[in-house]
Formats: C-alpha cells, structure tokens, sequence
DNA sequence: CGACACTTTGAAGACGATCAACGCCGGTGG
DNA sequence: CCACCGGCGTTGATCGTCTTCAAAGTGTCG
C-alpha cells in the first residue's frame, strides 16, 4: 500500500475525479527514489513513464552539438513532468532530467496518461488546461527573452519565486544555486552576478542567498512595464496581494 | 447549408471521427470575412470564439505599455486560433489578432470547443496533442532566442518556412513582408536586412522576396548544430528528406 | 590544509538596437 | 503627366548590453 499524501490527491489534475478514482489511478504509481546528481531521464531515451515529483528538485535541460546547455525548467514538489511529451506521442525525450538535490517520484507508465485522459472525461479537460498554461509560460517566456534586458527578466523571475513557492518578499532564500538559476534565464552567470547589483537600486536585495524585495513600485516601473500581458504584470499584481496581506 | 472545403473536414483535430460527426460539429461554425487590417480580436477582449482560418494570413501580436509590439504567431489557412486560450479558460485574449491580407475564418463559440473535447475522447486526445506540440514549439522558440545569434534564428526560420508550407527550397516567395518577419522574430528590421547578406555565404540567398536554399551542409554547421533536440535539427531533417524527393 | 565548486570582479570584444539618411515603389491628387 | 506622399527596405555610424576570457575571492567537505 501507496502512502499517498493529501498533496498529491489535490494536485489540479484530480480535479473533479471521486476519491475512489483518485486513489485507483495513484495506486499505479511506482515511487522512487533519485538521489542528487542522477538522471532520471536523458534527452533521447524511449518516452516510457509520467513522473509527479513528491520532494527535492528537478532540473529539465538540453544539450546541443556544441556542447552548450540551456535549463528549461526547474521542477520541484508537486510538479509533473513529461505530460506534453507523451500527449505529443514524441518518440524520445526531447530533454534531460537531473535531480538538482535528493529527490522523490512517483513514476506512471506513459500508457497511463493517456489511458486516464480518455477513460475520464474530467482528466482529460485538466490535463487540457496544464498544458495549454503551460504553452501560454512558454510564449510569455519567448516574448520575455526577445523583449526585455537581463536586470529585467533577473528581476520578474524574483518575483514569480515569490508566488510560486509563496515566499515572504521581504525575506526569502534562493530555492537554486545562482549558477543554475542564471542557466535557467539563457544568460551568463557572470552577467547575472552584475545584474543583481543593478537591482539594489529598484528595490530588489540579494545578499548570499539571501533575497529581500522591498520596493515594489520601483520594480513594477523597472519591469512590468514591459511586460504585455493585460496592461500590468499578473505576476506583479499577485505579489502586490500577498504583499497586502502580509501586513 | 456551409461549404465545408475538404481540406477543413481532414484536419489533424478531427482526426478518428465519424464523418457525420465531423459535419454536426462543423455546422455550427460561422463562416466570417475579415479584410486586410481589420483585428478578429484585442487583447483583453472576453474569450468568446475559437477560429479556424480559412483562406488568408492573421498575425497574432501583443503590445505593452511602452508601445513595444511583439508579433507572437503568423497563421495561415488551415491553423487554429485560441485553443489555448479556451482551455486554459482565460478571462481575455492575451494577443491580438490582426488580418495581414483578406482572410475568411470559421467562427465556433469557445463552449462549442470544451463541449466536443468533453464528448468525443479522440477530439479531446487531438486538442491534447495539438497544445502539447504548441508548447514544444514554444519552448524551443525560447531556447533559440537564448541561444542563437541573428543569422542562426533567420536560417532556422527559413528552413521552417519551406517545410511548413511545402515550398520549394531552391526558390520559393517570403509568405510575408520583411518587417513582418523580422517582428515575429523579435529583431529590429535594420538587424533583419542585414542579417540577409551574411546569409549569403551560407547557403541562404534573399533577393527582395525570392528566396534560395542551396547549400544545405553549410546551413546545417551553421545553424543547426546550435539546435539541441535529438542531435540533429528535425526541422533541417524534414528539409533535407525533400530536397532528396524534388531531384 | 588542500581540493573543488561556486561566485565575484575586471577588461576586451562581439553583437544587436538605435538614430539618421537615402532609395524604391505604388497610389493620390493637382 | 508629373509632383508629392507614405510604406517599405537598405545602409552607415554610434552606443549600450551581454559574452568571453582571465583572475581572484569565498565556501564547504574530506
């Protein structure tokens, strides 16, 4: 018998399932362990399994001719991964994944996505509505990359930490080494060693792994401004909410 | 009683239906004329209608408050529009929609595109795979804005071109004008034009509209070694596979 | 203590954006 | 018929930003 945590059994996906059917589709699931630096998977590899990661972290990358890298994305507890992938019937992985930090999975055959998204016409609409957000972050990030300057992307990615992980503004840690988090935003990490200096002067402060957003205003003038999405930045404007509430 | 061109009936989204149900959910589109210049849609706009184009080119563009434009997508014949949009079940458009020359759309309400993925399994499954692949496109887009110089994204974006609408590489029209192109590419114009003579010495020949592709190999070290997926680019694959088949 | 990964800082160079001027073309109106 | 205009594209010069190479500083762990 699955301990299946309540975390699980409420991720968005098993919205609108009956219990008995959340607990019959989970059951399926293998948990595993990855330890901090081994691959779960690698760019290439036969698409064979859906993963929920249930703790440490994930890192998502591709590796070209030259030798370059460039992070997709970083995944920690509660995320899935390989849903497009297997909903795109891709032959092979189209990425690598490596455990940034001890981590835990559980794996799914691929067979049992696509399976839950035709035998349950709820899974399949939730799983609708992940990926097509998840292409709607994609564009926004491309739009990002082609749009804005390296303090900029620095700093609209402090504040979708904050939201993400629901991190206090005033005083959070790096969930990532500044290294990866730099790999993650296409720059150098020299460039992202400077441009955390020129953030101090708009109200964003990172010392160590220390992070403390004071002035939101001079972020929201500095950042948001170039970003298209319905006039003002989403993001901003939940981390101005939850700003308000904190106080 | 509508016209419903064969070429509609076989798109990939209806795909494993019957045929009659294909005709009951075709019905219900409205056909719709949108001349060259009129917006389809803004920004912001309540969700109301997924299209399906059915002659003519659409230009899906964001604009944010310094004035900056962004040019997200150019859709042609046969493509979709707003799938995501609805499925994620945005509260307003996140581009706008601008006909680039007259264009004829098929105009379904958003509820019809949730209701036929909550009726039909397989229309659900295509929908599913239909996003999943928009994602990859996006996230690849991503990784080439990070990755890749100038010429390197023009190159690719030829070679997309000629695969995408069957063109003939060794001489085929742009579909758009330069300033369009060099928008959705996220470069200024000035960069574009530019961009085209160094091109030259790769393989790639631009002189006002007509385009050549003649020398594969060098446009392959140039550029697709840069592009990480499965070793070689599948884009330049494609490419190579129909030149072989044209001689 | 030394090895090593991670980060910072400096200096040089490459690349793309920006500003400005100009050529080309199709359309409009005198 | 010609003059004028606006949209489009090219070309040149300059500037700011990011990458690259190099060196040194910080931290942890065996």
């Amino acid at each position: 018998m699955n301990a299946i945590s309540s975390t699980i059994q409420n991720l968005p996906i098993f919205n609108g399932l009956a219990a008995d059917e959340k607990n019959a589709l989970l059951q399926i699931g293998q948990p595993r362990k990855v330890p901090r630096g081994e691959m779960l998977f690698a760019q290439g590899d036969t698409v064979k399994h859906f993963y929920i990661v249930t703790s440490g972290a994930m890192q998502l990358f591709r590796s070209n001719a030259d030798g370059g890298t460039k992070t997709i994305a970083l995944v920690r507890s509660a995320q899935t991964v390989n849903e497009d992938e297997i909903m795109d019937s891709c032959h092979g992985y189209r990425v690598n994944c490596v455990a940034l930090e001890d981590a835990t999975v559980l794996e799914f055959p691929a067979k049992w996505l696509k399976d839950a998204a035709g035998k349950y016409p709820n899974f399949a609409l939730n799983l609708l509505s992940m990926i097509a957000s998840r292409a709607h972050a994609a564009e926004l990030e491309a739009e990002h990359l082609a749009t804005m300057s390296a303090p900029q992307l620095v700093a609209c990615f402090m504040q979708r930490l904050c939201v993400l992980h629901d991190f206090d503004p005033k005083n959070f840690k790096l969930p990532y080494s500044k290294t990866i988090i730099a790999s993650r935003l296409g720059m150098e990490i020299e460039t992202f060693s400077r441009t955390l200096a020129k953030l101090k002067s708009h109200g964003i402060v990172v010392e160590g792994n220390n992070v403390s957003i004071t002035n939101l205003d001079a972020i929201s003038d500095y950042v948001c401004d170039a970003c298209s999405v319905s006039g003002a930045c989403a993001t901003h404007q939940a981390l101005e909410k939850k700003l308000h509430k904190l106080n």
